[in-house]
DNA sequence: AATGAATGAGGTTTCATTCAT
DNA sequence: AATGAATGAAACCTCATTCAT
């Protein structure tokens, strides 16, 4: 009947599963997050993902489609935007500090994983124009809430009416790539008090001046 | 302009008319600085850095001991630090508005590939220590020559006494790093003139504020 | 047709309404012959032919050893045979013209599945031993089939009786190999009328010629 | 310098190459068809081939885009060809005998691998477009000069006037293929004097018999 | 200085097969 | 009877690197 059936090497799954339950692909795709910011999109292999959930990289396919299906599912949970997500869910009146801490937040230490993770997917997206859609929608949506707070802050009369809200959004969001790169542009400023406080002033100052001229 | 004015000639060398000397080196620096910043430092191949020069890749090792010393030489040659190099050797007096045309020309479209560069040697230095260790020299060489630049300006009285030149080049510096990103951040942002004057108040602020407080 | 014709109506076995009993295997072999013909033994996966029956691969194990176990299955099905075996099944009198016919019909466009898949089975039998015997008995019970007729024709004086029986209906087999075959050697040629006529003409005249010399 | 320099386990090119010379392609397609033939394309790995060769599956990529690439050179190669070839490029006048003969020669036990590859050929170009349009030349060639000799065969007057050149060399073409599957059709039947006899004279039998009526 | 052939390691992906559920 | 997760082997292919020439 069975026609030259496989005896010798053990396949298939194996007799035991130890694990909790059908949590692998959040898994998966937190280790992926790690592997991607340690080691770069490239460079970072299915198997380091697997092994890191206790799988085989054979084991990922029946997950996601491919390595680029990864860094999108990545990209779609908003890794990236988790702390700003955060920080805007914030009940509490609009501030400037608000806007301040917002972006100097980026440079704590326990960011570093997000950190990098921002600057490879930037990095990936350059070569991934999914991907580059992807961060693009992100971005969009980022700019939105910013803007729509800081009209919130212009009609409450905590900055100047002449403001640029665009513009001004737009320099946060440089700053908060700058920062991304903190660790390989100086790491002694990663954490750094005295940065962080300086560039919480220079924000407040920014959004607080008139700048027309 | 005059160095090399007699490949042309008549006169001088005999025109053995083969490739100036170390002139292949050189070639395949630029060839690298172009496909790391298409590709990314792990994705980039000495194949495809050979084939731009028209060479084959066996003929790179004669030039460079293996892929990372191509990174490490590129880096050497401080390609990412030219276009600062350039502005920072510009002869006049320091004025505020130098500042703020140093970080700003960082979103010109010119600059694309410059950008791209800068973006995937941060990343590549996530990995390879040897290469953080240099990027490090260079943002601390580009750093120092900000800071005199600061302080002359701080001796003609052009900045407020108060100010903290150390947290300010910090910031300047973050501000780069955030533009190097650009063409992910927004692409529309590349290039875009309100963007640069914007910016351009905004560091001239931040430089001409007194933040104590 | 009453066999199952109860499953519609309002009596008899209480309507578990679940497929009947074995239908699934016999959908599987149906689905492995299309999918061997259309991409090949070794190319054709598991999963294709579970999915065209709405299963999924781990439930083809329920019904075959391996994968090579359906390939043989689906020879014992005979399903190659299944056009010469209604033909040889027909009750009329044995004539020159049923041999024509019988050979010409393989050049018929409805037979493509048929035509493909007897190629890859003989593909396929060229490595899987087992699949080579079973195949030979396939052509030894097409060949006796065919040589009785022959014999019979021949005791009915409607062939010559110096006829070669044996190698007779060798060259009909080989005829109809070539013609599985048709497909790829030329398309225009499958259903081509003109050639069906002259190839039943053909095999007439040799059925009838003397060829002793 | 060197950064990270390979000094464990060797790689590059073995320091000795005890070859012949340049001729590395040839002997891989010579070994590709013997695997093609025996495996079949879509089971035959690269690997299969290169060792065959003496070197290993990657270097089989210096001289091949990839495996379908492989294929599509043998074809041009002409290899299932190559006896119809020999014979067509045979001097003397055309005979009647010599179709027989071209046909029957294909059941020659020498002939093995070349029935082999044949047949895997046709089953690969029933997926493969490229490799289906690259036979359909190869046939339409054959066809070309087997009707080329038919018609000056029928100058010289060896055939009947009335005979159909298309049609009588399509059946050559059919039994051609059908020879091709006599492995696994019959083994019995490889070689068989009996056989090619026979075959011979209903060859010449169709050739000079006039079908029409 | 460079080519071209080759290695060997490693990467992505596919797939037959197993088994707990 | 079937699913779905997983394995492990093997496939294709890429690439940094080496070396004879």
């Amino acid at each position: 009947m069975a026609v030259r059936a496989n005896t010798e090497g053990r396949r298939g799954r194996p007799s035991l599963a130890e694990k909790p339950k059908g949590e692998t692909r959040e898994q998966l795709l937190n280790a992926a997050a790690q592997v991607f910011a340690e080691q770069g999109y490239s460079a970072a292999s299915i198997a380091m993902i697997a092994e890191r959930v206790g799988i085989t990289s054979g084991g990922v396919y029946r997950h996601f489609a491919n390595k680029a299906d990864i860094l999108l599912e990545l990209l779609k949970k908003n890794l990236h935007a988790v702390p700003i997500a955060e920080k805007l869910a914030s009940k509490g009146r609009p501030s400037i500090g608000f806007f301040a801490k917002l972006v100097s937040m980026y440079a704590d230490p326990s960011l570093h994983l997000v950190r990098r993770l921002a600057v490879e997917i930037h990095a990936a997206a350059a070569r991934e124009p999914e991907a580059a859609e992807m961060l693009k929608k992100f971005t969009e949506h980022s700019r939105e809430n910013l803007c729509a707070r800081l009209e919130a802050a212009k009609v409450e009369g905590l900055v100047p009416q002449s403001i640029d809200v665009q513009q001004s959004v737009n320099i946060l969001l440089i700053l908060v790539m700058g920062l991304a790169n903190l660790d390989t542009l100086d790491p002694a400023l990663v954490g750094n008090r005295k940065l962080m406080r300086f560039l919480e002033r220079s924000i407040e100052t920014m959004l607080t001046t008139d700048l027309e001229g």
